[in-house]
RNA sequence: GGAGCAGCCUGGAUGCACGCCGGCCAUUGCAGGACGGGGUGGCGGGAGGAAAGUCCGGGCUCCACAGGGCAAGGUGCUGGCUAACGGCCAGUCGCAGCGAUGCGCAGGAAAGUGCCACAGAAAACAGACCGCCUCCCGGGCAACCGGGCGGUAAGGGUGAAACGGUGCGGUAAGAGCGCACCGCGCACGGCGUGAGUCGGGCGGCACGGCAAACCCCACCUGGAGCAAGAGCCAAUAGGGGAGCAUGACUGGCCCGGUCGCUCCCGGGUAGCUCGCUGGAGCCUGCAGGCAACUGCAGGCCUAGAUGAAUGUGCGUCGCCCGCCGCAAGGCGGGGACAGGACCCGGCUUACAGGGCUGCUCCGGUU
RNA sequence: GGUCCCGUAGCUCAGCUGGAUAGAGUACUGGCCUCCGAAGCCAGGGGUCGCGCGUUCGAAUCGCGCCGGGAUCG
């Protein structure tokens, strides 16, 4: 199970432009979980794929930094709830910046099983 | 011991597990082979004193190689340091403080223009409202009153500021009218590279303030910015329509220079690589200098991402706080400001806690 | 990376250039009017002029340094 908690490049949204498919594409499935907001479309893989934003309006580069690594672990750590192969962008809220590690966590789980009962439903 | 001033340093340490970024080596396998990309393994590396704000200065790159004039902007006591600076060091002067020290856009107001509300007679070539005084005329016994020609600016009151201040002499009353001291100005001499300072002398006072008002003087500044710019890259097109050519572009304008230009339709502007980290670099020693800083010698290599890495979890030790305990100790909690994005030199701002050095004042003891 | 703007009463703004009264609308309070309310009329309260330092006799206004908010270009 050592490659399933891993998060290399590949798992990951790299280009502004596959961002904008999920923000502006009318496809793709919207859930919203306490500090967090979050898309899913299929990406036509096998495995599921994130892509973080977290703008300025949050906090500063640190609380940023913060908020994007704790999202990332708490993904490397739980791929498999996730809904495979779709591409996933989670957008935090403002109110993020007060949330703990533990809180961060816990809203990107909600937020996964929503999003996995909308896709699979 | 207390109060304070200045400068500097530090910004927790460590173990295990799972991860992330990039480097080197090995291996696998796509491939005819190499290069290159992918997978796996090993080794060692991976945020700051402010990385921040973007307030200045430079390197670097490109532009029509930056030439002249005007404009615009900046700096503004002196000397030095520096690649450069609005920075730093050392001094001068002024202000604050008992002091150590701190702060200061600190050139020019007899080049010009402008402003100085209210109050006050008058607010900047001076003049005279209430006053003071000699003389003359009139009245009155007189004290004095009224008027006039003049002389004054001491006193009054206003104001932030009233054309040197205090004292003595002097005078009809007064006045730098004269003298002493202080202030101011001028030239001279000593010291200092200089800003200045010290000294004695002379002048009788002229020159109100504001330049963080316009301005004058001296000095400085070409523009844009790593999304600069270059390569893979060969074409950087070519076409149709309309408009202007007294046109357009180059940093605002002119000279100078360059070219046809602009708009619409259509097409394209994707991606990757380089730039990208070895540099005004860091450490140690010696030498010069009050210092900032510089020179020489030796040693060291210390992030390079690009939807953007340095994380998460569990421990141990150390620091601080609270509670329990006589104590050893136990339990619980806390640990700031903040994250590179081409690179440096400064400035400014934020910051839990800890440490070091020098100095000042006050009190006590010997 | 570059450039620009704003901050004044609870709210929206003027005053700043060219220095000397801090004002307007709205909201609030009280009164008048009305049977009551709205509207209208009258009166009143409410201001560290974002913060600090400076220049000046005097600063919302001028200078410098910050803080906060926003816009824009590539």
């Amino acid at each position: 199970m050592a490659a399933a908690a891993r998060f290399p490049k590949s798992v990951r949204l790299r280009r502004r432009a596959e961002f904008l498919k999920l923000q502006e594409g009318k496809q793709s499935v919207q859930v919203s979980a306490a500090c967090l907001l979050a898309l899913a479309l299929p990406n036509g893989r096998e495995t599921a794929r994130l892509g973080l934003t977290v703008s300025s309006k949050v906090g500063n580069a640190v609380t940023r930094n913060r908020i994007r690594r704790h999202l990332r672990e708490w993904f490397r750590t739980h791929i498999e709830e996730l809904p495979k192969g779709h591409d996933v962008v989670i957008i935090a809220r403002s109110s993020a910046a007060a949330a703990s590690g533990e809180e961060l966590g816990s809203a990107f789980a909600r937020a996964a099983s929503l999003l996995k009962k909308k896709v699979g439903a």
